[in-house]
DNA sequence: CTCTTGATGGTACGACCGTACCATAAAAAT
DNA sequence: ATTTTTATGGTACGGTCGTACCATCAAGAG
C-alpha cells in the first residue's frame, strides 16, 4: 500500500476546507466536489474519510467548534498571565464577536449550522444545547466568583448576567455579519454591560497589595 | 381568458405556503415544486407568479416581514387600550419570542434569510438593515420618553438598552428553537431587564391622579 | 516474491431542481 | 363571431448533487 496516512489529520483537513467554503459560499451550497476541490483531493477522497454527506457535516460542525475553543484559549492566554475576572469575561465574548476574518466564518458558520439544526434531525441539535450551556456555566461562575471577590454590584444574579452577555454578543455577532451594526457599536454596548456589573470597586482583590 | 384573478391575492397565498414548507422543512429544502404543492397550485404557476426562484424568496421574506409587523401590532392592541410604555415594550419583545407555533416560524424563517443574505448576494440584505434598525429606533425612542417622564431610572441610556433588549431575545428565540431554553426562562431574563430599566418610580405618572 | 490491503482516481447512475417550452380553455375585446 | 389575451396544465431539458462501482498503484505481510 501507499504511505500510511494518519486519518484524524486527512479528516482535519478535509473538514477545514469545508468550513472555509461554508464561510465563503454559505453552508447550504457546498456541495462535496466543493470540498473536495477546496482541499485539493478528489470526490473519491472525502467519500473514502467521510463516507457520507451527512457524517462530513457533523465532524465539520464537530472540527469549528473544536476550533473555536482554542480561539477563544488563545485570546484569553494574550490577555495577559493571570487576569482578572473582568478581562477573562471581557476575552471571551471578544472572541465570539466576528471582527475579523477568522470570526466572521466562526460566526457564520456557527450559526448556519444551529438554524439548520433545527429542522434536519440528522444534525443532532445537541451540540448545540451543549456548547452554549458550557459557555453559560463558565460565565455564571466567572461572575460568582468575581462577585463574592467584591468585584462586582453585590447584588447581581450572575446566572442572567452571564445568559444576557452571551445572548447579546451572539445578536451583535449577526448584525455585524449583515453590515447592520460594525464592531466598535457591538463592542462599546458590551463595554457598557460589563461596567454596569464589574463596579470599580478596590481594584484588584487579591495579589496585588494596592498598587 | 377566465376568471380574472387577483394576483396579488395569489401571491400572497403562494408567499404563506412558501414561509410554511420554510417553517416545516428548512429554508434550505424548499423548491418549487414543494412551495406548489404546499399553496394547492401546480408548478407552472409558481412560476406564472414568480418568474424566478430568487424574486419568489425575496417575495417571501417581504411577505413574511409584513406578517410580523401585523402580529407586534395584535399582541400590542391586546394588551389593553393606552398600554404604558414598559407595557408596551415587554409587548414588542415577547412577540418576537418563539412560543407558539407562528413565533417559531416566524423566528426561524427570518434567521434563516438572515444567514443565508450574509452569503448570497441575490438576497438583498437591506431589510435586515433596515428593519432592526426600525425596531431598535422605536424601541429607543419609547424608553426616552419613559426617562423623561420618570418611569425609568434617570440615567439610562436608552439606545444602548434598546440594543440589549433586542438583541437578548434574538438569541434567546434561537436557544429555544434549538431546545437549550425554554420559553419561561427566557422571558425571566428579559423581565430581569425590565425591572432594571423601569423603575416602579411614581406609579403611572400620568392621567391617574396618584391612586 | 507473491499476495493482501490501504489509499486513491475516475466515472457513471439515479434523483432532483430550476427553468423553458408547448398546449388549451375561457373570458374579454373587437 | 372571431380574435386576442389571461390563467393554467403538462412536460421535457440541462445541470448538479450524493452515492456507488470499478480500477490501480504501492507498501507491508507471508
Amino acid at each position: 500500500m501507499p504511505k500510511r496516512v494518519d486519518h484524524e489529520e486527512r479528516r482535519a483537513q478535509i473538514a477545514e476546507a469545508l468550513i472555509r467554503v461554508a464561510g465563503r459560499r454559505g453552508l447550504h451550497a457546498v456541495g462535496m466536489r466543493d470540498v473536495a476541490a477546496e482541499a485539493g483531493v478528489s470526490l473519491r477522497l472525502v467519500q473514502y474519510y467521510f463516507e457520507t454527506k451527512e457524517k462530513l457535516l457533523f465532524h465539520g460542525l464537530q472540527h469549528l467548534t473544536d476550533r473555536f475553543t482554542a480561539r477563544v484559549g488563545a485570546r484569553l492566554a494574550a490577555t495577559g498571565p493571570e487576569p482578572g475576572p473582568r478581562a477573562t469575561a471581557e476575552a471571551l465574548l471578544l472572541a465570539s464577536l466576528p471582527t475579523d476574518e477568522e470570526g466572521r466564518t466562526f460566526h457564520l458558520v456557527y450559526s448556519s449550522y444551529a438554524i439548520l439544526s433545527v429542522t434536519d434531525e440528522a444534525l443532532a441539535s445537541q451540540p448545540f444545547v451543549d456548547h452554549p450551556d458550557a459557555a453559560e456555566n463558565a460565565l455564571t461562575g466567572l461572575l460568582e466568583q468575581a462577585r463574592e471577590a467584591g468585584l462586582t454590584a453585590p447584588d447581581i444574579d450572575a446566572r442572567v448576567e452571564a445568559i444576557s452577555l452571551l445572548a447579546m454578543t451572539a445578536t451583535m455577532g449577526t448584525s455585524i455579519l449583515v453590515g447592520q451594526r460594525d464592531p466598535e457599536s457591538a463592542v462599546a454596548v458590551l463595554h457598557h454591560h460589563l461596567d454596569r456589573i464589574f463596579t470599580p470597586g478596590p481594584t484588584q482583590a487579591v495579589a496585588t497589595g494596592r498598587a
